[in-house]
DNA sequence: CTGGTCTACCTTTTT
DNA sequence: GGTAGACCAG
């Protein structure tokens, strides 16, 4: 009769959702239908019937926040009696914890780096050089995309079919694949991808390992379940099997990260691989208004293939949709400062509105206009706190004392602040490290002793190593948060940001302030630089009262009383990307996006659509978007502010065959790259320049030279070996005079 | 080797 | 329109 405090007040699928215990269960959770109570009264009544500890439960969200708001949750409905479980996390957090214990069967050490999208970028670029290729045909971002694809897929390089292994650059994709994740190995670092791919392959390969986690987690429980890739798929594939307890909640109206690599089918043939599976669908909608509801609804109702749900709500009141026509983008800001103003006046609160928009680059005119009149606001996502150059810096900096393979670390700071180590110094450096396969920093330290370097770069590499090497040893003797101000203050980094005086120079020591008192939350140093490579979400600051404005991707999950809908436009929303590239899958997600922004509102959602916008700093005239004309009319309320009414509308409406036929743009479709990809394979080779081919012929163990006998060297040319001592040679140059040089860079002449 | 100018490309969306 | 990378002059 005493029923547990955390039944109380959900509905019967929601009860049925927490008390299936045993076996699959697929929720299908429409938005706004109490997904997360129902997620954290299961995980409670796990724990509280004691069916498993809350270290044999593993649960996986998709970001970070939403594993913050479960941790929070669960630990409240127990009473906070429950330490927190240690499985919660996403994907990549999880991964991550589990290659740490395994590394070593994948070819990592244990501290391994966890690179970010710029890392990867600079790694790729430097191998797409390296292979004689040009950067400008064959962009590293492409070639990322390509491996971030094949690593959603679950893809190792053995693993590529035949028709993946001919993409890029006429077909070297594999090769570069291949190179690509030798590099990390060497490196001492994995991507994102690989936090999962790995521990694929090790599932695979170490029956042990995998059973011992297949032990350990009685029950799994994964949250947005529409959003899993296929990596992901077999990952929790192999977790589950054999007890099968796995409960899955998602949303396959909700699906928007396809882009990434997420599969709908997922969550589609649930049923099929899961023989027996439980279905519950939450349909009772506690969030939106009617209105709202139904516009989302009649949307959707647009996508083929869905699994289907009728929400519905017992609310009966509010406003219809109100969709708005202005005349340009400047207008449309105006109008929803205007708009939010009188909300304010109604005693209404800043915080009840949001702005969403379908890219980033929508929330300047926002930012722009409220400024201008005084308005707070937030815009969230954006730039990232741990994307700043000088947070980079100072990453970097920790980065190279952590782990000194960290050749990326070791390349961004190098020369961070000035130390006149530019681009020569650092090739001489490169080659060395090539040839003798050691790290740069490492390889940096052994020229020290030669020639090498012009002896100005060699004095400040000399003080850098050093530096480094104290700084290292600094680590284990203070605390992490004191070493990277010292490492700050004895780099130089500060002295050249004091010295500045600029307001942005200001900021950016604030910022560094900031830094250091954020990794006193952490444990240890490579407790915090995890948190940083995972968790590189800004923790938004929530002083005072202000309008949220955001994407749409990054307003899944949340509500908002009143939401603001903008840039409603063919060519916006859905974007152009999606309406060349994609098909309908694309525009049908592009859809999806629009049912999830419309549901983010609980009493008032407002779309707009300008009929003038400017892109790429260009007037660009468009049309309605195509959702809104798909927008069920009784529960809409038109209005346009434009003079020529909504005639002008008609007009442009009826010249449907292209929409965009009046309008300028580009003509650089994936067409057009293809073509110009195809017709031009045969450049010409680059020349290889004579002293790198020089060194990567002496590489091998170098019994070949002796005292006396002559050599050429890139740099100093034809000289006689005086003596020998390890990998450094004395040589008496006929032009340049006795240097020591190392033994890398010289050839038989 | 640095600091300036010029140009190409850009805008999806995130762990 | 703005930025990041390339390129060139001190």
């Amino acid at each position: 009769m005493a029923e547990p405090a955390y039944l109380q007040g959900l509905n019967p699928p929601q009860r049925e959702a927490v008390l299936t215990t045993e076996g699959p269960v697929l929720v299908l959770a429409g938005a706004g239908t109490g997904k997360t109570a129902a997620l954290t009264a299961r995980l409670a009544h796990l724990i509280a019937t004691r069916k498993a500890w809350p270290s044999q439960i593993l649960a996986v969200t998709f970001t970070n926040k939403a594993a913050r708001e479960m941790k929070q949750r669960v630990s409240a409905i127990s009473g906070g009696a429950i330490e927190g479980m240690p499985w919660l996390g996403t994907f990549h957090s999880i991964g991550a914890r589990m290659l740490r214990s395994h590394a070593e069967l994948v070819g990592l050490q244990s501290n391994f780096t966890i690179l970010d999208t710029d890392d990867q970028l600079r790694l790729l670029k430097q191998q797409i050089s390296a292979s004689n290729l040009d950067e400008k045909r064959w962009p590293a971002r492409q070639l990322a995309g390509l491996i971030d694809q094949w690593k959603n897929r679950g893809l190792t390089p053995a693993q590529l079919g035949a028709a993946d292994a001919e993409a890029f650059a006429n077909g070297r994709g594999q090769e570069l694949y291949r190179a690509y994740q030798d590099r990390l190995r060497a490196l001492n670092a994995c991507d994102f991808g690989d936090l999962l791919l790995h521990m694929l392959t090790i599932f695979r390969a170490h029956a042990d390992v995998l059973e011992a986690y297949r032990d350990r987690f009685k029950y799994i429980l994964v949250d947005e379940y529409q959003d899993t890739n296929a990596s992901q798929y077999d990952w929790l594939k192999l977790l589950a099997e054999p007890r099968r307890n796995l409960c899955c909640v998602g949303d396959d109206d909700q699906s928007i990260y396809s882009w990434r690599g997420a599969e709908v089918a997922n969550i589609l043939r649930f049923e099929k691989d899961f023989p027996g599976a439980k279905i519950v669908r939450l349909e009772q909608n506690y969030r939106s208004t009617p209105h709202i509801l139904a516009a989302a609804t009649g949307l959707i109702a647009h996508n083929a293939g869905r699994l289907g749900k009728t929400l519905w709500t017992e609310v009966n009141e509010g406003d219809r949709v109100k969709v708005i026509g202005v005349w340009d983008g400047p207008e449309e800001a105006r109008r929803i400062g205007e708009e939010i103003e009188a909300h304010e006046r109604r005693g209404g609160s800043l915080n009840d509105a949001a702005i969403l928009v379908r890219a980033q680059f929508q929330t300047r005119e926002f930012e722009e206009r409220f400024i201008a009149i005084g308005l707070a606001y937030q815009i969230v996502g954006g730039f990232r706190f741990y994307e700043r150059a000088e947070i980079r810096d100072a990453l970097a900096y920790l980065r190279l004392v952590a782990q000194p393979a960290d050749d990326l670390a070791f390349e961004r700071i190098v020369n961070q602040p000035k130390r006149g180590l530019g681009d020569k110094a650092l090739a001489s450096i490169h080659a060395c490290a090539r040839a003798t396969g050691q790290p740069l920093l490492l390889a940096a330290a052994s020229m020290l002793d030669s020639d090498e370097l012009q002896s100005r770069a060699r004095n400040s590499l000399a003080r850098f190593v050093a530096d480094v090497a104290r700084w290292r040893q600094m680590a284990g003797e203070i605390s992490h948060p004191e070493l990277a101000r010292i490492l700050l203050d004895e780099s130089g980094y500060t002295a050249v940001l004091q010295a500045e005086r600029s307001a942005e120079a200001a900021g950016r020591l604030e910022n560094l302030t900031e830094l250091t008192r954020a990794m006193e939350e952490y444990e240890s140093l490579g407790a915090f630089l995890e948190h940083v490579s995972l968790v590189m979400d800004n923790d938004a600051q929530q002083s005072g009262e202000k309008v949220t404005i955001m994407t749409i991707h990054a307003a899944k999950g949340l509500e908002f009383p009143i939401v603001f809908l903008a840039g409603w436009e063919e060519g916006v929303f859905p974007s152009q990307r999606a309406l060349d590239e994609g098909g309908l899958a694309s525009l049908e997600e592009e859809r999806r996006l629009a049912y999830v922004a419309i549901t983010r509102a609980r009493r008032k959602a407002t779309i707009l659509h300008a009929a003038n916008r400017r892109i790429y700093g260009q007037w660009t005239s468009s049309i309605p978007s195509r959702f809104v004309a798909e927008l069920p009319k009784d529960h809409t309320e038109e209005e346009t502010t434009m003079s020529g009414g909504e005639s002008l509308w008609r007009a442009q409406w009826s010249e449907r065959g292209d929409p965009f036929a009046h309008v300028a743009r580009p003509s650089r479709g994936p067409g057009w790259q293809r073509a110009a990809g195809g017709n031009f394979n045969a450049q010409p080779q680059r020349v290889v320049e004579a002293r790198a081919s020089a060194v990567s012929l002496g590489n091998k163990g170098r019994d070949d030279l002796s005292v006396g006998q002559r050599v050429f060297h890139g740099k100093f040319g034809y000289g006689t070996i005086e003596a020998i001592e390890g990998n450094k040679l004395e040589i008496e140059f006929e032009k340049a005079g006795r240097k020591r040089v190392l033994d890398s860079f010289v050839s038989l002449s």
